[in-house]
DNA sequence: GATGAACATACTACCCGGTATGTTGTCAAC
DNA sequence: GTTGACAACATACCGGGTAGTATGTTCATC
């Protein structure tokens, strides 16, 4: 079972690379996958379809790298909270916390998540393209599993309530996930302002599952 | 007995422009709307652009008439309850009930919905047909200030509690409209199914709100 | 000064929205 | 019962946009 391996690539290799990556990932937030070519993300950069081209072989597997960048940064966030001791619903609000600032920090990029998601739900792919997408999605579905074994976890510790799991998870990410859409930073907003945003979210979703607030 | 009325070419047309509507919200639904052709939509009808462009002059009217249809229907289910008397409280949770029944019951018309405020957001669209489309973002923006005046007066009368009212009310929003991507329809789901569903929805949405269970 | 990376330029093949035109069935009037 | 008119499509075609490619150009490094 190989996964995702987090500094594969060269470090210092590419600047080139990245600035192409948020780039597309611009475009793909702002426009859609389907509505955004490649002259488009080329003409953001000043630049014309050669560049791109030279890093990436297709429209398809661009999309995809900037998936599998958007979830790097999701396990990234996660990491240091996903080995502490205590109980669920603590690490949950943690991790609640730290997923809901992601969606914030790096929204093009979990823009670009979403839809490949949702591309996939769908199947409108093709076949040979959708091999690197399931693993994104198996990739993404796994994360989704953090979230959901530790909610488990505390409704069995009696820290929450709720019928269905699975509806109840998806629910809670859903809520967690949603300021991709509503939220844009505001002129002179502070990192205050943006954790008392995170705040309403997480707090949200925590009384939704019934969490024991202590 | 004879129901026909003169100079009515209506009915057989309005079959023919419903089953077109239909179609059309399942592939936008499955496709996404970038990704459907017109060609598509025929293919699903068993027929050719020539029956569509009879009944539509374009793509995006074709959007927009889906997306009015599902608007349609949401106002629909909610007119019965937004005249209820009693406190706000109890009216926003049967609001939503009927708002959430209704994600499931049209999900194809309401997928579209959700596309076309993401457009609108998006602004990717021709400056003409915007005019059409902020129209009916206008119809969606008044329908969410339905719930959005609800709350506001649940939390008046000390009913539910939460800090930004633009924000509380997009998330939970955001909670009823999930199902539309998660949710579908098991084998043998029973109505009473489908209600549970709903009811973990918005219990779910409602313990969000603060909203005192009475 | 040869080589290859990192692009730009030029071009092609294809798909898709839209249109123009052809075909069929119906129905009304003569 | 023939004809004309019109609705409801189907067929054929066109033009623009776009993913992808093939080829040129620059520049650094050795």
């Amino acid at each position: 079972m190989v996964l995702v391996e987090l500094g594969a690539s060269e470090p210092s290799a590419d600047n080139s690379r990245l600035d192409i990556l948020s780039a597309a990932a611009d475009c793909f937030m702002e426009r859609g996958y389907g509505a955004t070519s490649i002259d488009d993300v080329a003409r953001r950069l000043r630049a014309t379809k050669g560049r791109i081209y030279h890093h990436f072989p297709s429209k398809a597997d661009l999309f995809a790298q900037i998936f599998r960048t958007g979830m790097d940064l999701n396990y990234e966030a996660l990491a240091p909270i996903r080995s502490m001791p205590g109980k669920a619903i603590e690490r949950w609000t943690r991790l609640a916390r730290a997923h809901t600032m992601q969606m914030i920090k790096a929204k093009p990029f979990q823009r670009v998540v979403w839809e490949g998601v949702e591309m996939h739900l769908r199947g409108s792919t093709t076949p040979e393209q959708r091999n690197v997408l399931s693993e994104l999605i198996e990739y993404r579905t796994r994360y989704g599993d953090i979230f959901r074994n530790e909610i488990a976890q505390a409704r069995a510790d009696g820290d929450m309530q709720f019928e269905n799991l699975s509806i109840a998870n998806q629910i809670a990410l859903m809520t967690l996930n949603s300021p991709i859409f509503w939220y844009s930073r505001r002129p002179g907003e502070a990192d205050r302002d943006t954790e008392n945003i995170v705040e309403q979210v997480v707090g949200f979703a925590l009384r939704g599952l019934n969490g024991k607030t202590g």
